[in-house]
RNA sequence: GCGGACGUGGCGGAACCGGUAGACGCGCCGGGUUUAGGUCCCGGUCCCUUCGGGGGUGGAGGUUCGAGUCCUCUCGUCCGCACCA
């Protein structure tokens, strides 16, 4: 595509400038008032794809915008860079991780400064830097002394294909490794948890105060998953020495209960089960324990038979309510991994358990009046509020007061007690490989696990590592990391091979960047609670469970044991904006699906200004984006747009137009310049990037027009140097080059413009007049119209007159300066 | 199944408080410049029309002088969670 300027040498030249004289480095003693602008830091998988470009282009709009606004802002970035393609790649090609990941690094990094995006990058952080490893493991080491941090055997997932645990959040809800696909399965091991759930009601609690989309706030409450019910002691008939607990929301049911479930891997269930049951049930733990994810959940819908997805102990429990006594089954439906792993059954008031009677033939009994003519509409389990019956001390009461009621009764009668049950769980952070941050822990056999000490720290992973297919971390093979002596008795021990998670890393990095030159501490306090919190935090809804989850919960963990300081805000993130994802054909565009276009053609093409408008202009930020043939064409349509605004601006400085008085088309010229200003601000302030584009297209429009028709030198001068400087966060080359063929300075040191209040208002407006609600007029007229001169001139117009036919008007309805709406019917 | 978001021209989208529906751009049509193509510039572009108008924001109702916007129902798309007791 022919330029009418040569954006590759102007893009250059800025990029050059803004590194060179630092425009964009702010120091922690700033006297301006702070702003912090963060996009999650990338994890560097090569150049920027087009999902990279959106992102860092709002977060550089705000940047800059900001920086305008005369504030204090720092924009620091940096790399997410431990994780699991370094690895495969050191598998598949036998180079180091670290050279691989350096090498992606700076790929990504060129990138970004070829799309102008500006950083502060003194302050780049990367993860696997040995400093940010040092500070991860004293992390670790404080979280584990102070409780937060514990090991545990515990069922995990295992995914076959990694050769690792995977986070329940890494499992997708098809039972398969959200990263290779593989299905995974149910392993125990030992392993490190972070004690997440210690902070699941203020997690909660805390989410109404934060200004981020309600979605993810949604997502989160729902991850978090806080039900409210209590736990009821289950004696099991004949066995004294045993109790089963069940956790049920609805202990006013506990009448209805006419049996009782405990899950497949609930520890008590070889206790529970007699001699002629057992066949049964260990034919149905057989195919639970040895399943994947995938199959169990697959029962929901198309697996066996309901009938054959549960089997009977051979036990009774006592209901302690009525003290009748109601089988004890084991069925697949009944999950170890929430609540107490066991339930009471109340059929009439859970439809599962309305299924799974129906298909064993056992009891049903209504505690709940359902509403007239439930059963004719199908029946079934009724959940609804209504009326207790058949529940003794309990019939008349309406649902939440029983709920009241039966705790208090259960927990007078030691049977029960009321309890809060989540569905978060720990977070569990070991991951068997190598290319993470390691776990300073050393087990010693006189010991046990013992942490390293502070002052030997970091523990660095050997650089002499051969990769080799195994699916076992080089950690465990190599002798020189492997052992070692206790730091307690001096024995020999060996270390820790697992590493962390890399959600441990992206969940303080904020918090390193405002003072990553700090040698002796993660951070300085001072700094931290000077920068934090960050003001606007820009991504990817991808993340709106997990990692803004973890970072939510490290800050308060890092208050708390001291890290941070208690003067820090608990919350890290003040705004979060969640930017729609690019697709292709329907799906998401990404390496793995081979449809990425790269931005680099672009750069070449058109340049990264006129790529940076086109994200801006195409949508609003938060909605997805469709790819298509047509793309290309709309940012070609970007170019244009900015030849024509190079054009105008350069004959504009030509000194192009005439002197002397301003005509009332001057002033109407005037007027669009600042409505601009004050429309682009406000589009800006409410993220409606897409309009604010739109707005300064009017205006080079409208200017284009003025120009050829003959424009006042100064009017034409004051439109001009609005527009470079409203445009100047979306597309900042450009405007920078023309400002300074203009002016000679630097565009983006100027203050952003104000608009003068009194010119944007229209001195006349067109007033639609109506009749009964049909356009039937357009009148011209003075903006200050009052209600009663509205009226007049609406119902002296010909056309309303012949509208009426003589009709008289029963009522009129008047919104001067915009509508008059006259009404005979 | 539960929770959330959203349905507007050929396309992406605009309409912020209930007050001119379709800004801006892409595409398309016509004209000018040009040897021609491209670029650039000008004009047109929701549908129907007997040129008076009439219809129109997924569909059906409702509230209102007035509804894309608010309410009820309904259909469809997308996203998140999903045997959570």
């Amino acid at each position: 595509m022919a330029r009418a300027y040569d954006h590759r040498s102007i893009e250059e030249k800025w990029q050059a400038r803004w590194r060179d004289e630092g425009t964009y480095e702010v120091d922690n003693d700033d006297p301006r008032a702070k702003f912090y602008a963060l996009c999650m830091y990338p994890y560097p998988s090569g150049p920027a794809h087009q999902g990279h470009v959106r992102n860092y282009t709002f977060g550089d709009l705000v940047v800059r915008y900001q920086t305008m606004r005369g504030r204090a802002v720092l924009s620091p970035l940096g790399f997410d860079s431990f994780g699991l393609p370094a690895e495969n790649a050191a598998i598949r090609t036998g180079t180091h991780p670290r050279i691989f990941t350096d090498a992606r690094i700076a790929e990504l990094k060129e990138s970004l400064v070829r799309l102008g995006a500006v950083y502060d990058w003194r302050r780049e952080v990367r993860s696997h830097d040995p400093s940010y490893i040092h500070w991860n493991q004293v992390i670790f080491l404080r979280l584990l002394k102070a409780g937060l941090a514990y090991r545990a055997s515990a069922p995990v997932n295992w995914c076959p294909g990694c050769q690792t645990v995977l986070a329940n959040e890494q499992v997708l809800a098809d039972g398969t490794c959200e990263r290779s696909g593989d299905v995974v399965v149910v392993r125990d091991l030992e392993q490190w948890f972070f004690r997440i759930t210690a902070y699941a009601d203020e997690l909660l609690d805390s989410l109404g105060e934060l200004d981020w989309p309600e979605r993810v706030k949604v997502m989160q409450r729902n991850w978090i998953g806080r039900s409210e019910g209590a736990e009821i002691n289950l004696s099991v008939v004949g066995r004294p020495d045993l109790t089963l607990t069940v956790f049920t929301t609805r202990p006013d049911t506990t009448f209805g209960m006419t049996y009782a479930v405990m899950a497949p891997e609930h520890p008590l269930v070889d206790e529970v089960t007699t001699e002629d049951c057992r066949a049964g049930v260990d034919e149905l733990r057989a195919r639970v324990t040895g399943a994947s994810e995938i199959e169990r959940t697959a029962t929901a819908e198309a697996g066996p038979a309901l009938d054959k997805r549960g089997a009977f102990t051979g036990s009774y429990v006592v209901n302690p309510m009525n003290e009748e006594q109601v089988p004890l089954y084991v069925a697949d439906y009944v999950l170890m991994g929430y609540g107490t792993g066991a339930i009471m059954a109340v059929p009439a008031e859970d439809k599962r358990d309305w299924a799974f009677a129906q298909a064993y033939g056992l009891p049903i009994v209504r505690t709940v009046a359902p509403p007239e003519g439930w059963d004719e509409q199908g029946g079934g389990a009724y959940a609804g509020d209504g009326v207790k019956i058949n529940s003794g001390f309990l019939d008349g009461l309406g649902v939440a007061d029983a709920k009241r009621q039966a705790i208090e009764h259960l927990e007078r009668m030691g049977h029960g007690r009321r309890t809060v049950n989540y569905r978060l769980r720990d977070w569990l952070v070991s991951r068997q490989r190598f290319w993470g941050c390691p776990i300073p822990i050393v087990y010693c056999p006189a010991d046990g696990a013992v942490s390293v000490p502070e002052d030997q720290l970091p523990v660095l992973a050997p650089t002499d590592v051969e990769f080799l297919p195994t699916g076992q971390s080089p950690l465990a093979h190599h002798e020189g990391f492997l052992h070692t002596t206790c730091p307690r008795c001096g024995g020999p021990a060996t270390r820790e091979t697992d590493t962390m998670d890399t959600f441990v890393d992206s969940s303080w990095y904020f918090l390193r960047f405002c003072d990553p030159f700090d040698a002796a501490a993660p951070f300085d306090a001072t700094a931290a609670t000077h920068w934090m919190p960050v003001d606007q935090y820009i991504g990817g809804v991808e993340h709106a469970i997990l990692h803004l989850m973890y970072a939510r919960f490290f800050t308060r963990a890092l208050i708390d044991v001291g890290i941070a300081p208690l003067d820090l805000g608990r919350e890290p993130f003040r705004r979060l904006f969640t930017q729609g994802m690019i697709r292709m054909g329907g799906s998401k565009m990404s390496k793995s699906k081979g449809n990425l276009i790269a931005p680099a053609r672009y750069y070449e093409t058109v340049g990264a200004d006129a790529l940076r408008l086109f994200h801006l202009f195409v949508g609003p930020p938060t909605d997805d984006f469709d790819w298509t043939e047509q793309t290309d064409e709309v940012i070609e349509g970007c170019g244009r747009f900015l030849d024509r605004l190079w054009r105008l601006v350069e004959s504009a400085s030509a000194g192009e137009g005439r002197d002397g008085d301003l005509s009332a088309a001057d002033l109407e010229v005037r007027r669009a310049t600042h409505r601009t200003i004050a429309q682009v601000t406000s589009d800006i302030e409410r993220w409606s990037y897409n309009t604010a584009v739109a707005h300064c297209m009017e205006q080079v429009n409208l200017l284009q027009r003025y120009a050829r028709e003959g424009s006042h030198a100064e009017v034409l001068a004051e439109g001009c140097d609005a527009l470079l400087l409203l445009l100047a966060p979306m597309a900042p080359h450009v405007t920078a080059e023309l400002w300074e063929r203009r002016h000679g300075d630097h565009l983006h040191a100027r203050p952003w413009p104000e608009h003068d209040s009194s010119l944007v208002l229209e001195e006349t407006v067109t007033m639609v007049v109506q009749v009964n609600g049909k356009v039937r007029e357009r009148l011209e007229v003075a903006a200050s119209i009052g209600e009663e001169e509205a009226r007049a001139a609406a119902l002296a117009s010909p056309r309303i007159q012949e509208a009426l036919s003589g009709g008289a008007p029963l009522r009129v309805v008047a919104r001067p300066p915009r509508l008059v709406n006259v009404v005979t019917a």
